[in-house]
DNA sequence: GTCAATACTTTGTCCTGACAAACTCACATG
DNA sequence: CATGTGAGTTTGTCAGGACAAAGTATTGAC
């Protein structure tokens, strides 16, 4: 097998063993250095030659194996399955997707104001109708061209933004740095046309399609920190996403 | 704590325990036993109580952890967050879905050939172009209306389904059945507007907003399954999704 | 040669034990 | 009163061992 797993790994580091074990394996398989169908070696020798014991090389295993890149069978091994992560939808917004992806975002508020809560962000922030919020309108461009119109509702509790903030970081980040950290969020995805005022906006024609996200995201704690409602178009975003039974 | 709990755990089964556990507490937490924000007894208590180890009781509450009803935070605890699993988008078909929500699906087969890969799909099937391939595309109707318009490429080592299998089950459950059963897949969703073809078979308008969904599926030793690219009546039909960091 | 029984390999489950790290809260100190 | 120190609680990580279950390969009987 490959080299770099003989490497001693590091007892003192803070980063858990199982982890270090589990992105040296990305690593070789990443660049292919266990192919495609390859096996790996079995967890006892495996935990044996890294000297730790085969529970820590299971779960870094088990961790490759929840990101797509390899598959255990019983009484035969483990395969990998695929050379890269297949990496799950992720928690960030589309500022972060398109930063992580070379692109260069830039943000225009459009609206920031606070006001009684619209109905459809009632019920998905699970407050009452007439509690006041802060909602948001902005216009997300990348590589100069407008891409997406994002309208937010954040509860007053959770965050006051002001407009600067807003125009140089993403939403997340934002909620991230204010000690709200999303855990957990649900999503729907959909389509339909767009209106004339969206279309002008987005510099498409009129009745252009448009992708629909409309998203709910909680901390650890279950409280709502926000609902987004936000259209992209159609014809320069995709929605990317990988699965996995396990 | 609920009595469910206290009840025996039965070690002769084949069930294993760490999943009794997690079956037992997402009862009592989707039954409202244990409300959103209380905190759950601690794993050393719990495995005691209930007669196995710490390790058991962790992988049980780490599975609950996974769906999105429990969190954990050292030094505090574990607690409720959301009272029934958020589920993560399922390599499941539509067939599926429609079935499990209730709604009765009926499938037209329009085409069902042999004949050489089309060039998209051979890109995602990682095959040579000019390799025959089944190519098959169906009309899925549901509640007696058209939702949509499917093409799907399926290696001929893979899968040779007849028109009247498909036209009483849906894809995965025929792949399923031959013994190949989907593990991993990666989907593209966007948008688009439906050409005029498109909007006579799903008795749409033309230029009606399509939402579209292109889908590759692997097996657990990483051979390609199945190619789809779908589209489906944005009017009728949308994405629900839910993601959680862990 | 075919087929069934057996041995072997490998992952799956489960146990006990130990210490570390993060958090909460009471209490002492300035 | 504010602050930080320290004890206590709870989850996170890790070790090492044992047996079960599933799949593969070999062997033996017919």
């Amino acid at each position: 097998m490959a080299p770099e797993l003989h490497a001693r790994l590091d007892r003192s580091s803070p980063v858990p063993l199982y982890f270090q074990v589990a992105s040296r394996l990305q690593a070789l398989i990443e660049r292919g250095e266990i192919g495609v169908g390859a096996r790996i070696e079995n967890e006892i020798d495996l935990a044996e030659r890294l000297g730790v014991s085969r529970p820590t090389i299971r779960r870094a295993i088990q961790y490759l194996v929840e990101r797509g890149m390899l598959i255990r069978k019983r009484g035969v091994g483990t395969q990998v399955v695929h050379p890269k992560v297949r990496r799950p939808v992720e928690l960030s917004s589309l500022y972060d997707d398109l930063v992580s992806s070379g692109r260069t975002p830039r943000t225009e508020v459009l609206q920031l104001t606070v006001m009684p809560v619209p109905a459809q962000a009632a019920a998905a922030l699970e407050i009452e109708l007439g509690t006041e919020v802060t909602w948001i309108e902005r216009l997300r461009y990348a590589g100069g061209e407008p891409l997406a119109l994002m309208h937010n509702a954040i509860p007053l509790g959770v965050l006051r933004p002001d407009r600067a903030d807003l125009a140089e970081h993403g939403l997340y980040e934002l909620l991230r740095r204010a000690g709200h950290v999303p855990k957990i969020a649900t999503q729907m995805i959909g389509a339909r046309s767009a209106t004339s005022a969206e279309a002008r906006t987005l510099t498409e024609k009129r009745g252009a399609s448009l992708l629909t996200m409309s998203r709910t995201a909680w901390d650890a704690a279950g409280h709502v920190l926000e609902y987004g409602s936000h259209v992209y178009r159609a014809s320069r975003y995709s929605f990317e996403l990988s699965l996995s039974t396990h």
